[in-house]
DNA sequence: AACAATACATAATAAACTTATGTATATTTG
DNA sequence: CAAATATACATAAGTTTATTATGTATTGTT
């Protein structure tokens, strides 16, 4: 069963950012498949949105792009720079941050480890 | 520090419902003070998007209003009713899920308890 | 040969917020 | 007591960020 859309709003940009922090050098579509496969087919990163959110990424200087060609078929990579990796960790801080914050609001009992 | 706004999307009809649980009976300046002071001060709901989504929720039938007057002064109250307990259970339910494969795809450890 | 998967991209639309504006009453403070 | 702040509602314009739809093309599977 996918999470209903409106969680996923605001840490889609955190998700694609750790997924490039964990695996150094991936392209677009490898990183949907290995978020689907991660969240046991919960979490399903439209095209619609993975590549406006890469495109904004590079924009904003958190990482770098390499072009490769695998056979016919263009691949583009997205490596995270030095600021990137500094933006991940913030972003990741803060989330933990706020998801205690939320459970706390919402009554959240922590779950046995 | 206040979280950033992207975070909050996706997760305030929540806070707000769980709010009216909690409290049976609340009305919408009160939510705000109440989420404000129990975030510590991290969690500003503005009016801007108060209202719009206890609008919602009236809307969609999970709550009942009732309006009172404090001398001059109107207050629309809000209660849960049959449907929105309903609800708000499966919120904090699919909430609490996602936020545990968050923290899986994160890597984030789990807190001392 | 047809279909599904891989791989990119963008445009139109929708949802859900922020910011700004509006109205009005009640309380606190210099 | 006047001014500022807090209380209390509401809506509109604009922004962000997603969904859905569309487009192009190659590669692998049945």
């Amino acid at each position: 069963m996918l999470y209903s859309s409106e969680l996923i709003k605001g840490t889609l940009k955190t998700i694609v950012l750790k997924q490039l922090e964990t695996n150094t050098r991936m392209y677009g579509y490898e990183i949907t498949q290995r978020v689907k496969e991660l969240s046991m087919q919960r979490i399903h990163i439209t095209e619609g949105a993975l590549y406006p959110t890469l495109h904004a990424l590079e924009a904003e200087g958190l990482v770098i792009t390499e072009t490769e060609y695998i056979g016919k078929r263009v691949r583009k990579y997205y490596m995270l720079n030095e600021k990137g990796k500094t933006v991940i960790d913030e972003k990741i801080s803060e989330l933990s941050d706020f998801m205690n914050t939320l459970k706390f609001l919402l009554d959240i009992n922590p779950q046995q480890i």
